[in-house]
DNA sequence: CAATCATGCTCCATCGGTTGAGCAACTGCT
DNA sequence: AGCAGTTGCTCAACCGATGGAGCATGATTG
């Protein structure tokens, strides 16, 4: 008899799983074939089931049916690990993150999961505290769970993250900062940077008729992105024939503590800042507390990168809201596009200016 | 010849790779097939030397050695999914998060992940975006990934998630929100209102003299947290006997907009406001900015839950910090002392006080 | 009525790593 | 010399899902 003996041989397979079949105390989940011998079929047929390949594999309509109800009362989820290791492809996408604790990392992270899914893939992301050496051991380890697609955003050394999925043969791409060895997706910081200081420009003229060249603080010079504003924050005041001091350029990092201990330390107060980040934005306001309410309402300000609360600052005249949308709609095209070549591709930025 | 047995019985078994081993073109990541045969040494050989088993298996240091070599020029990295599927752990911890554009959810997700890579865990954050119906589906996702333990934060209905988990043998954790089938783990929220709702009256007695019923705005009555904030809050008028007018409380919802709204229809303006989230704070800043700056001055506020540019506010006197990373200090506690019952446990949150 | 075809399913090898069992070869001891 | 014990390694089964090959049926056609 065909049946006994294929029953025979299940129960061979897997003696402790069988005797749990019915057994809803068991712990264990159930498997394909579990079902399979609950049904009274084949893991081949249960499987394609449930994995939607049935109708090619010419399950009838009535088998289909009563695996789908087995699988349903029984609480089957497939096990991805087996899926995964069979099939080529995994589906699961991989990125690298600095931070979560601004909105704009946030709001990469929740597009990015939204995008992958809306794709069938599988979004996994891992936050790397701008650490190199996390940010290595981070890719690695999301090499190892087989991700056929890394994003690297904002990454310290993009490049050796590629050297790495290269050699695994997995696509790669840089998000926010550029890298030489993979498509890199940056938002154009230098339109951005020249129009807000367009701006902050126009507004100390109106409000104060003063032209004289603003204060750019924050930032690292050796950062890509910081180069790329002060290139916009300078080509801003060369249009206007404004000459610009170095003194008036701090990029001595991020931190709050460290901006407003520079602005402290001036002798002369500028009338218009350029803020590099929201987070040195958080230092210039400390700063404007400490400051005679008359001497604080006339400064005029601006900041690349967009804060709700920024946004609510009487000075604030502008602030540059990055395309969050537009630039992962860049990264999964170009991922679906299956190019390659280092080539760096630039989103426009949104000039975000007050309301009231 | 035992040796060329081998060999042969390995080329059968994988005639591509082996063939590839030499070349440095071929997109195929390494296995421990290919590293054994390069070193001339089994499979298990190779395992057990990538995994740390080697010295219990009675490896030689000489093998080892070589062994490790050998993967670190051909850039081998295991495959997990082959592992996992072996092991019967799969050292990932899953998470839910509703969102990750708020510094407290930011905040949860860098220090759950520190913390899971400090415990030789795998972190998978996934967002939800307060969508019962994606929450579901993530959690069944994870599960499908072979999670060893599953957290829910700020779940809308958690209890679905804890039968999905209880049903596939998995521990689950909910935090900042509780639910009745697996412990919880949140913020002392009663008390942390009650204190900073006592330091807002405190504040409006000692500047303005005046000792009336503060008002309530942002959250929604059927949150948990905003009925555990209230409570606090009530009880912290209670205490000095000041009543309160119901129509001091406005609960309908945290939008920003919405709070505006609110607060320009009311007709009298009170003193001392009560902030039941940052995103609520954005609308009472933008009220603020309507009104008179004479009369904005006369105004003190508080809020629950941390902003640092809310903490700059001049009307600010304290905002209610919760405790991250002792959230998640007891949550990974719970996790590794495998309790399940489902009791809830608070943890307290740190008034902070404006350092201006 | 035999040959052909479609239908509906099962078998088996496979993905890569892990693990218990086991086997030579060598050392030390009596 | 004989035996136990140690060292250093290999074998083979297995985890769960998948897909190509193939095998009985039953229906259709010349």
């Amino acid at each position: 008899m065909i049946a006994s003996e294929f029953e025979a041989c299940q129960y061979a397979r897997n003696q402790r799983k069988s005797s749990d079949v019915n057994d809803k105390n068991s712990s264990k989940r159930p498997t394909i074939y579990d079902l399979a011998e609950l049904v009274g079929t084949s893991p081949t047929a249960v499987s394609s089931v449930l994995n939607g390949s049935w109708k090619k594999r010419r399950i009838s309509q009535k088998l289909a049916d009563k695996v789908l109800k087995a699988a349903q009362e029984n609480g089957y989820t497939v096990n991805i690990q087996a899926s995964v290791l069979r099939r080529e492809r995994s589906n699961i996408v991989g990125m690298i993150l600095p931070k979560y604790d601004n909105r704009f990392f946030g709001a990469i992270a929740e597009e990015f999961e939204t995008r992958a899914r809306a794709a069938g893939l599988f979004p996994v992301i891992t936050c790397t505290q701008r650490d190199p050496a996390l940010e290595l051991a981070a890719a690695r380890e999301l090499l190892s769970y087989q991700v056929d697609c890394l994003i690297s955003t904002g990454a310290t050394d993009p490049d050796q993250i590629s050297d790495l999925c290269r050699a695994a043969g997995v696509k790669t791409l840089n998000l926010d900062l550029p890298g030489t060895k993979a498509p890199s997706i940056l938002s154009d910081n230098f339109t951005g940077a020249r129009d807000l200081t367009r701006i902050i420009l126009d507004a100390c003229e109106r409000d104060f008729g003063v032209v004289d060249p603003l204060l750019f603080i924050g930032g690292r010079k050796d950062d890509h992105n910081t180069q790329e504003r002060l290139r916009g924050f300078l080509a801003a005041h060369t249009e206007r024939e404004i000459s610009m001091p170095q003194s008036q350029i701090i990029s001595e990092g991020y931190a709050p503590e460290k901006a407003r201990q520079s602005l402290m330390a001036m002798r002369r107060i500028p009338h218009g800042i350029f803020v590099n980040s929201t987070i040195t934005l958080e230092g210039v306001v400390y700063w404007l507390q400490s400051l005679p309410a008359e001497r604080a309402s006339r400064i005029r300000c601006g900041t690349f990168d967009f804060d709700p609360f920024g946004a609510l600052l009487p000075q604030n005249v502008g602030m540059v809201r990055q395309d969050v949308q537009g630039l992962l709609a860049r990264t999964f095209e170009v991922i679906k596009s299956g190019k390659d070549s280092a080539e760096t591709e630039l989103v426009a930025c949104h000039l975000e200016m007050p309301s009231f």
